[in-house]
DNA sequence: TCGGTAACTAAGCGCTTGCTTAGTTTCCCT
DNA sequence: AGGGAAACTAAGCAAGCGCTTAGTTACCGA
């Protein structure tokens, strides 16, 4: 009897809170090490030792390094979505949706930087059919925030040039969030949604 | 005498332009490579067979993989950084710089979308040393672009609640290029760089 | 109490990786 | 002509990779 069973046969350092299920401690692990390092530069060693798993432990629970990749990239995508969609139908208008969807995207980009850098610079690495099936999600998130545009154009709120070129950069603002934020600067997630909302409203012409 | 002189010893597919030097070659194909999967899933052997060389060949002009990151990543900043200088040095009013910085720092973004993604996403993956040197460069493009906003605000043609955030926002518009831009798209730089240029005019409040 | 199933590990297999070594060819300078 | 440096290749090495196999432990229902 070589170890007290008090003693995990851990190695590498955790990356996942120990008090959650195998398979969420090993989507934290893979989360925090994609996010970090890039999918092709994190080994499944890595993965495993952040969950606090033997290396082969990793396969009880998922059959390929991509699967779990895929696991991810899915379940962020289909919350995000979820995200934008209610943060849409929580506003009256064109001009409340819109700020509720740029602020609340935003927010959810800072608080779960990990997951959205995996959701917006990943997804290429699935295979064609995963890759397929994240892709339709993607451009529903772009359709929503056009249908919003649309609709303040039509109603005499918004003056925009062209709504697809907008939508695009207002998710360009967003989504770049993921790549620049970093936990050690000292802005909260509400004070960057914010500001994402405000310029949001000046792109469309709807600043004052 | 296997082979006449006339075939070269290549195997894979080239990505490089035959009649351009060795170094020329080996960075069009490394440009290539990494833009397109990222530095960790390149393999030496595939920027070797895209510049028409064998596997060690890339050792002669190359003392690494990362250091062919380096060469690529620095000289890509520095190059982005004279547009961008030049575009400003160009306009009269803060307005026609900033105009001219985003048409042209766009239109950059487009016509050399695969240096341009390696600039922007893989210079985490620089030894420290040598992310260190090319963060340096991208601190001054964010000063240059903050510089002319607060010229604007000065002199009362901008009008934005935060020259930092706006700068920010106005170059995730343009990174963001980088990330959806592929060629098959039907928009040409000049167009696309002109969008860009109008929405930056509506984000800093001088839109007509 | 015991048989079955699911979760897990130790060990390691086959392959690919970045890079090296030893040797060949090319070309320029005298 | 011929010596030397530079550019290049064939072959391959050590390390690390994704993943598998064989076996152990823990637990649960009858």
């Amino acid at each position: 009897m070589p170890q007290p069973t008090t003693t995990p046969p851990t190695s590498g350092a955790r990356t996942s809170d120990p008090d959650a299920s195998t398979v969420e401690r090993l989507l934290q692990a893979a989360a925090h090490a994609f996010a970090d390092k890039g999918f092709h530069a994190t080994t499944t060693r890595d993965i495993a030792s952040g969950a606090g798993l033997s290396p082969a432990g990793v396969y009880v629970h998922f059959g390929s390094k991509e699967e779990l990749l895929f696991a991810l990239s899915r379940s962020g995508h289909e919350s995000a979505l979820r995200l934008l969609r209610s943060a849409i139908a929580d506003g009256a208008t064109p001009r409340q949706q819109l700020v509720a969807a740029m602020a609340r995207f935003t927010e959810w980009h800072v608080e779960q930087y990990q997951v959205a850098r995996v959701v917006q610079y990943e997804h290429h690495h699935l295979t064609p059919e995963h890759h397929a099936e994240v892709l339709a999600l993607r451009k529903e998130m772009d359709s929503l925030v056009r249908d919003v545009l649309d609709r303040g154009v039509a109603d005499g709120t918004f003056s925009v040039d062209d709504s697809a070129d907008t939508a695009l950069a207002l998710l360009s603002i967003v989504v770049d969030v993921a790549r620049w934020y970093s936990p050690t600067i000292r802005r909260t997630p509400t004070e960057i949604g914010a500001t994402n909302a405000t310029l949001a409203l000046r792109l469309v012409g709807a600043g004052h």
